[in-house]
RNA sequence: GGGCGUAUAGCUCAGCGGUAGAGCCCCUCCCUUACAAGGAGGUGGUCGGGGGUUCGAUCCCCUCUGCGCCCACCA
C-alpha cells in the first residue's frame, strides 16, 4: 500500500476487491438525475419482491395526484416526505410495497379536455367513431360530443399527463416501483369501486334516496359536504313583511327575498317571547298570498335578523333540517341549472301571485330577487331598503357559484352522518392509526364528529366510474329505484349505458317494461378511497393483498384528512374491518415567502421543475426533509441553496477520502489512533439518534443529526488527519487514518442515501458494487471497538483547532501560515483529550514551534499563538 | 363561536428544569493541491406579555395577546 500522496488525477488500485476505486477529477450534480433515474429504472432496483411475507413486507399508500392539475414545489415536498420513509425502511431489510397511482378521473380532467380541445359532453349525441377535436379549440364556443367520445378525450389527454407527471418523479427520485402502478379511471380501479359498491349496498352500508342536495349550478352536480368550501359573500338583509289574520304585519329578515314563492313556514325559538301567541297561527307571505304556519324550533336564533326566520325550500341547510324535523311541505322553484322554474307552482297558480312569478321564472336568483324587490316595494312589505352584509356562504371548492340545495336523487354510503353508532366506529378506527403528528388525529376526529350528513357519492358528471345498476321500468316507463338490478361481480367492470342487465336485451333499454342504466358516476373520492384495495390487489390479487393489507403508511398532507383519510377508513371499516393502515404521516404545506398557501390558482406557486433544473434533486429533498411533519414551512429559494452546498460537498469529501485511502475495504480493526477512535465514537452516536429518530418518522432529526457529523467530519477531522493519511506520522498512523476514513464514508453515505439518493449513489459507485439503496442501514456495531472511545475528545481537539483557527483569522493571515508557537488554554479535562491528538493538531495548523496546553477556569477552548516570522514572505 | 397548532437572533428553525443553539443573512479574512456554486473567523437574542410552582423557568402550570390552519356561521 503506498504512502506517498495522491496525484490529482482518477486514481486507482485493486487492493482487495474485484472493483476499483475509480474518482473522477471533477465530480458534478449535473447529469445525475438523468444517469441513475435511468439506471434505477433499467436494473429495476426497486422492484418489490412479492415473495416476501408480511412481516417483512412495508406498504405504503400514497395520494395518486390529480394529473389534469398541476403539481407544485408542496407536492414535490410531501412525496419526498413519503419516500424518505420507503428508502429508510428499505434499508432496515424490509420489503418496500411503494405503488404510484394517478388521479385521472372526475371532474378536474373533464375541465381539462374541454378547455384543452374545446369541446362539451352531451350526453345525448350519438358516438361518432371517426370524430377529431376541433383544430383550434375555442373555450367560449365548446363542440358538443357524445360521452363516449368525450371520454375518449379524457383518456387521450390523461395518457400525455401521465407521462410527464411519472418522468417529474423519477427526477424527484421516488423510490417508486412503477410496475405496481394504477390509474382511477383504469379498468383495475374501475372493477374495484364497482364491487365495493355493490358489497356496500348488499349489505345496507350504500343507499339510493330522494333528497335535499347540496348543488352546484355550474357544473350540474351533487356535492359532498366534504367538498364545500365556505367563501365570502356579499348579500343584502331585506327586511319584509308577511300578514298575520288581523292584518297585522309580521316582519322577518332575509337575504335571499326570491325564495319567498318557497316558502312553508316562519320558525321562532320556543322559548322566544315575542313570538309565543303566534305559534299554531298562520300568516300569509308578500305579495303571493301563500298561507304559512308559524312555528318553534330550538335551531331558531332569536338574536338573528328578526329572531324569527323564513322557513323555503330550500335556502340552507337549517331549513332541510327544519322541513325535515316539522314535517313541511316541498315547495321547489329553484331548478338544476340554477334558474327559478320556468313553469308557474300550482301553489302560485292564482292571482296576482302567478303574475308576480312568470317574471321571476327562469331567471337567476340575483335577477329574480330585483324582480321580487319590486315587487315588495310596491305592496309595501319592504321595510325600508336592503342593509348590504357579507355572510359566509357555501360554495364547491372548484365552483365558482354558491351552492343551491336541490331535491335530488342521489347514492350515499354510510359514513356515521347520520349515526352515531356508525361515527363512534370510525372515531374508534382513528383511534387505530398512530398519527405523526400525534395532533392530527384532532382534525380528523373533529371532522367526524361534525359530518351532519351521509356520504354523497354520485356525481351528474361524464367522465367517471359508473354506478353498475340498472332499474326495471314499469310499464308506464317509470323507472322502480327500489328494486335495482344488479350485476355479478364476475361482470364488472361495466357500463349501464351500453350493457344489459341478466334477462333483458338491449331493445328494452328505455321502454315501459324494460330498464334504464344508472346515468350516474362515481365521485372520483369513491374510488381513491379504496386506494389500499386496489394497489394491494384485493379480490384480483388476493396473494398479494394479504401480504400488503392493512398497510403500514398512510402519507398525505393535512387538507385532505376528512377527504382521502377519512373515505379509505370508511371503506376499510366496512370491507375490511380494519383501519387501512397503522400508521398516518401527515406533511404541512409549503407556503408562499408571505406565508400563504401556495396554489395554482393564487399564482404563487413554485414551478418544481424549475427548483429541481436549478438546484438538483438531491437539494430539493434535502430541503423538504427540513420541513418537519404536520408542520408548514414558508418556500425560500436560498434554503436550497444550502441543500445543493451539502449535495456538491459529499462529492468533493468523498473524492478526497478516496484518493488518500485508495482502496474499497472496510477494516475498522485497523483503526487504533485515539483521535481516529474518538471519531468512529461521534459517528456511532449519531448512527443510533439518526436510527431512533427515523423509527419515530422524525426524518428532519435524522437529517439534522447525520448533516451535523458530517459537516465536522469534513471541516475539522479531515482537516485533522490530511497530514498523516498522506504518511506524514508513518505506515501504522497512516493505516489507521486511512481505514477511519473508508469505515466512516462507507457509513454516512448510507445515512445520507435517503435524503440524498443520488450524490450518494454516485459515490458509492466509485468504489462498492451495486445500488447503495439496496444496502443495508448502518448500526453503530460495525464501526468496531475503536467506537468504545470516548467522543468527547473530537470535540476537544476541534475547540482546539477552531482556536488555533481563530488566532490565524484574527491576525488576518492565511491558514497555512505557520505558527511559531501555540498555547492551548481551557478546561483541564478537554485540554488532556485534546494533547492526545498533539501531533496531528501541529501538523493541521502548521505549528513549526512549541505546542503547550495551559489549564484554566474558562469553560472554553482558546488558543494563544504567534506568527512565524518568515510566514510573511 | 368551537377545535388544533404556533410565538426563541433580521429570516428559517432546533432546544424544552441548571449560565441561550444551528443554518441563511450581514461583517472581516483566506484564491490552503477535496471543495471559490468554496473555506476560516466574527457581530447579533432581557427565548410574545403578565402571574404562579421551584433553590433556579425559554422549558412546567394559569392567564392574556398575536399569527396560522380546520370546522361552524346563507334568517
Amino acid at each position: 500500500m503506498t504512502t506517498e500522496p495522491q496525484t490529482a488525477a482518477p486514481s486507482e488500485t485493486t487492493a482487495g476487491s474485484r472493483h476499483a476505486v475509480v474518482v473522477p477529477d471533477k465530480p458534478a450534480l449535473e447529469g445525475l438525475e438523468a444517469t441513475w433515474s435511468q439506471r434505477w429504472k433499467d436494473e429495476d432496483t426497486y422492484a418489490f419482491d412479492r415473495t416476501k411475507t408480511r412481516e417483512q413486507i412495508y406498504s405504503i399508500d400514497t395520494p395518486p395526484p390529480t394529473v389534469s392539475g398541476s403539481l407544485h414545489v408542496g407536492h414535490v415536498f410531501s412525496y419526498t416526505h413519503t419516500d424518505l420513509i420507503a428508502r429508510f425502511k428499505r434499508m432496515r431489510g424490509l420489503e418496500v410495497f411503494y405503488p404510484m397511482g394517478w388521479d385521472d378521473n372526475g371532474l378536474p380532467t373533464e375541465r381539462r379536455v374541454q378547455n384543452y380541445f374545446g369541446v362539451r359532453c352531451d350526453p345525448t349525441l350519438p358516438y361518432d367513431a371517426d370524430y377529431t377535436p376541433p383544430e383550434k379549440p375555442d373555450a367560449k364556443k365548446q363542440v358538443p360530443i357524445s360521452r363516449p367520445n368525450f371520454v375518449e378525450l379524457c383518456e387521450r389527454l390523461v395518457e400525455q399527463d401521465e407521462d410527464v407527471f411519472e418522468s417529474l418523479w423519477r427526477t424527484l427520485g421516488l423510490s417508486v416501483d412503477w410496475s405496481q402502478h394504477y390509474t382511477t379511471i383504469g379498468p383495475k380501479s374501475q372493477t374495484a369501486s364497482q364491487r365495493a359498491f355493490l358489497r356496500n349496498y348488499a349489505r345496507g352500508e350504500a343507499y339510493l334516496q330522494e333528497s335535499p342536495t347540496l348543488w352546484d349550478v355550474t357544473f350540474q352536480t351533487a356535492v359532498a359536504q366534504a367538498e364545500l368550501e365556505a367563501r365570502e359573500y356579499a348579500g343584502a338583509y331585506h327586511r319584509v313583511a308577511f300578514h298575520r289574520p288581523d292584518g297585522v304585519p309580521l316582519y322577518i329578515e332575509t337575504t335571499r327575498p326570491e325564495l319567498i314563492p318557497a316558502v312553508v313556514a316562519l320558525i321562532a325559538h320556543p322559548d322566544d317571547e315575542r313570538y309565543q301567541g303566534l305559534f299554531g297561527t298562520t300568516v300569509t307571505s308578500p305579495v303571493f298570498g301563500v298561507e304559512v304556519p308559524v312555528m318553534a324550533h330550538r335551531l331558531a336564533e332569536p338574536d338573528k335578523g328578526a329572531g324569527i326566520a323564513m322557513c323555503c325550500t330550500f335556502g340552507d341547510l337549517t331549513d332541510v333540517t327544519w322541513w325535515r324535523e316539522l314535517q313541511l311541505p316541498v315547495r321547489t322553484v329553484m331548478g338544476r341549472d340554477g334558474r327559478l322554474h320556468r313553469e308557474t307552482p300550482e301553489w302560485l297558480s292564482a292571482e296576482p301571485a302567478a303574475a308576480t312569478y312568470a317574471e321571476m321564472a327562469g331567471k337567476t336568483p340575483f335577477s329574480a330577487r330585483e324582480v321580487m324587490v319590486a315587487a315588495l316595494q310596491e305592496a309595501g312589505d319592504l321595510d325600508g331598503d336592503p342593509k348590504p352584509t357579507q355572510r359566509m356562504t357555501n360554495f364547491y371548492e372548484k365552483g365558482d357559484k354558491p351552492l343551491e340545495i336541490v331535491s335530488t336523487r342521489q347514492w350515499y354510503i354510510k359514513n356515521g352522518g347520520r349515526d352515531t353508532e356508525v361515527r363512534s366506529e370510525m372515531i374508534a378506527r382513528g383511534g387505530e392509526i398512530a398519527w405523526v403528528p400525534a395532533h392530527m388525529k384532532h382534525r380528523y376526529d373533529n371532522w367526524v364528529g361534525g359530518l351532519n350528513g351521509d356520504w354523497l357519492i354520485s356525481r351528474q358528471r361524464f367522465f367517471g366510474i359508473p354506478f353498475p345498476v340498472w332499474y326495471p321500468l314499469s310499464d308506464e316507463g317509470e323507472p322502480d329505484y327500489e328494486h335495482p338490478l344488479l350485476p355479478r361481480e364476475s361482470d364488472l367492470p361495466l357500463d349501464p349505458s351500453t350493457t344489459v342487465p341478466s334477462g333483458f336485451s338491449e331493445e328494452q333499454r328505455g321502454k315501459p317494461g324494460g330498464f334504464v342504466g344508472d346515468p350516474d358516476v362515481m365521485d372520483t373520492w369513491a374510488t381513491s378511497s379504496l386506494t389500499p384495495q386496489i394497489a394491494g390487489g384485493w379480490e384480483s390479487d388476493q396473494d398479494l393483498f394479504e401480504r400488503v393489507f392493512p398497510m403500514d403508511l398512510c402519507t398525505q398532507a393535512h387538507d385532505i384528512i376528512r377527504t382521502w383519510l377519512f373515505a379509505r377508513v370508511v371503506r376499510a371499516h366496512y370491507e375490511n374491518h380494519a383501519a387501512p393502515w397503522s400508521h398516518a404521516l401527515i406533511s404541512g404545506f409549503i407556503l408562499d415567502p408571505d406565508r400563504k398557501k401556495m396554489s395554482k390558482s393564487k399564482g404563487n406557486a413554485v414551478v418544481p421543475t424549475d427548483v429541481l433544473d436549478k438546484f438538483g434533486a438531491d437539494a430539493v429533498r434535502w430541503r423538504a426533509a427540513m420541513a418537519r411533519p404536520g408542520l408548514d414551512s414558508p418556500f425560500d429559494e436560498t434554503q436550497m441553496k444550502v441543500g445543493r452546498r451539502l449535495a456538491m460537498k459529499v462529492l468533493n469529501a468523498s473524492k478526497f477520502v478516496l484518493s488518500s485511502v485508495g482502496a474499497t475495504t472496510i477494516t475498522p480493526s485497523l483503526v487504533s489512533e485515539p483521535v481516529d477512535c474518538a471519531m468512529l465514537a461521534g459517528l456511532a452516536a449519531t448512527v443510533t439518534r439518526a436510527t431512533d429518530a427515523f423509527e419515530d418518522y422524525d426524518y428532519t432529526t435524522a437529517l439534522e443529526v447525520s448533516e451535523k457529523f458530517f459537516w465536522e467530519f469534513c471541516d475539522d477531522y479531515l482537516e485533522l488527519v490530511k497530514e498523516r493519511a498522506y504518511g506524514g506520522r508513518g505506515d501504522d498512523a497512516a493505516a489507521s487514518a486511512k481505514a477511519a476514513l473508508a469505515v466512516a464514508l462507507h457509513v454516512q453515505l448510507r445515512l445520507l442515501a435517503p435524503f440524498l439518493p443520488y450524490v450518494t449513489e454516485e459515490v458509492w459507485s466509485w468504489w462498492q458494487d451495486g445500488s447503495i439503496h439496496r444496502q443495508s442501514w448502518p448500526g453503530a456495531a460495525e464501526l468496531g471497538s475503536a467506537a468504545a472511545a470516548d467522543p468527547a475528545m473530537l470535540s476537544a481537539v476541534a475547540g482546539a483547532l477552531a482556536g488555533i483557527r481563530g488566532a490565524k483569522s484574527n491576525a488576518k493571515v492565511s491558514m497555512r501560515t505557520e505558527l511559531s508557537s501555540a498555547e492551548v488554554r481551557g478546561p483541564a479535562a478537554a485540554l488532556a483529550l485534546a494533547e492526545r491528538a498533539a501531533a496531528d493538531l501541529r501538523a493541521t495548523g502548521k505549528i513549526v514551534g512549541e505546542l503547550t496546553f495551559s489549564p484554566t477556569d474558562a469553560h472554553d477552548i482558546t488558543v494563544v499563538a504567534e506568527i512565524a516570522p518568515q510566514a510573511h514572505a
